[in-house]
DNA sequence: AATTCGTGGCC
DNA sequence: TGGCCAAGAAT
């Protein structure tokens, strides 16, 4: 705590918070949630935007409270009438979650949303960000709301330079809040501040020349209000070397086995394949050994056929791909079959699979 | 701490 | 056109 000391050293608090609520009493946006402080209305709000541009919301949001006007309505709603209502807003288990939590809120708390944040903050759905925000906006208690926009605003204002992207950097930021926010009105601060980062402290190219709170901003005075926030990217997805296998039996159908139910692509359908161990270059042995492990199949490795890469957020599948024959009849289980095109049509194949299957039937 | 979970809009 | 996101949380 010592070391905020430090960060807030001359900075005018109180001239800031009016500075900023001033503004945000004149520009805010006319939103649908904005229509009264009903906790109810401001959570489902807030978990709508978790992560989600506004005008994407809005239609969710006017939809979702005509259908579910009270928490009761929506507790006593079907789970399925609720991912309805979600559909195609993405995160589908924000919608799952929610109604957990109204259920909840409604058999612990009578119905009554909570306004403290020990209890606020067990809710499912509910994390650091929504709980600041959620308490603040509803019920006017002064707790931080850190989200993208809080940090990226407020790194600039104090000229903070730790990577944003660290999740333990957002602790420091709800620490600075907690010594700069409004007590006498914490709503509009934190709303302020997330507004301010929406339609003037942009990520690039910030107005600075429109901002009312410029006077204020280290980065600003400084010149480097394009450097901040710092923002570290993501490391190079690591390659990832993977041998996999098509093999078909002797009547044309091809052997394939379905993914763990948790994970990466949980529960979709690929070709055989396994990671080759660091220093083993004789993949197609190793294919070999893999099917008789993991399948208990002596299979025919026949020679290379195509090199196939896919990325994901932290990898990059780097695939081998091998044509080959079955020696035996292959005994089917819940994650191993043997399917016709036909059948692999019907079933869901990761997209690098998908590839795969594309260049081994194309001949 | 690192991964995973969706979608649409932007330059 | 393909990265880069946008009012994060759970595991």
């Amino acid at each position: 705590m010592k070391v905020y000391l430090d960060i807030l050293q001359g900075f005018n608090a109180q001239e800031f918070q009016q500075d900023l609520i001033s503004w945000f009493e004149q520009e805010q946006r006319d939103l649908p949630w904005r229509v009264n402080k009903d906790p109810y209305r401001v959570w489902i709000s807030e978990i709508m935007l978790q992560q989600t541009r506004v005008e994407a919301v809005k239609p969710y949001y006017k939809n979702f409270m005509e259908k579910f006007p009270t928490l009761t309505d929506l507790a006593d709603a079907a789970e399925d009438e609720v991912l309805k209502a979600w559909e195609g807003l993405g995160y589908y288990s924000r919608a799952r979650n929610l109604q957990a939590a109204v259920r909840e809120v409604r058999d612990t708390y009578g119905g009554i949303v909570p306004n403290t944040p020990e209890e606020i903050g067990k809710l499912k759905g509910v994390g650091p960000y929504t709980k600041g925000a959620i308490l603040s906006i509803a019920y006017d208690i002064p707790e931080p709301a850190v989200d993208g926009n809080v940090m990226r605003v407020m790194s600039r204002i104090l000229s903070i330079w730790e990577d944003i992207a660290k999740p333990k950097t957002r602790q420091l930021f709800e620490d600075v809040i907690r010594q700069v926010i409004s007590h006498d009105n914490p709503s509009y601060f934190n709303q302020g501040l997330m507004e301010l980062g929406a339609l003037i402290c942009i990520p690039k190219n910030p107005s600075c020349l429109l901002c009312p709170v410029r006077q204020h901003c280290r980065a600003f005075h400084e010149g480097v209000q394009k450097e901040l926030p710092v923002k570290s990217k993501a490391k190079e997805p690591k390659l990832v070397p993977i041998v996999a296998g098509v093999f078909r039996t002797p009547n044309g159908k091809y052997v394939v086995n379905k993914r763990p139910s948790t994970g990466l692509l949980a529960n979709m359908w690929e070709f055989p394949n396994v990671e080759v161990k660091e220093g083993i270059t004789n993949h197609k042995q190793q294919l070999m050994y893999h099917m008789k492990e993991q399948f208990d199949l002596h299979v025919e490795v026949g020679e290379y056929t195509l090199n196939i890469q896919h990325g994901f957020t932290h990898r990059t599948w780097d695939i081998f791909v091998f044509e080959g024959m079955v020696q035996q009849e292959v005994i089917e289980t819940e994650t191993l079959k043997v399917m016709s095109r036909e059948e692999m049509e019907e079933r869901t194949f990761s997209r690098s699979h998908q590839k795969i299957y594309e260049a081994c039937t194309k001949k």
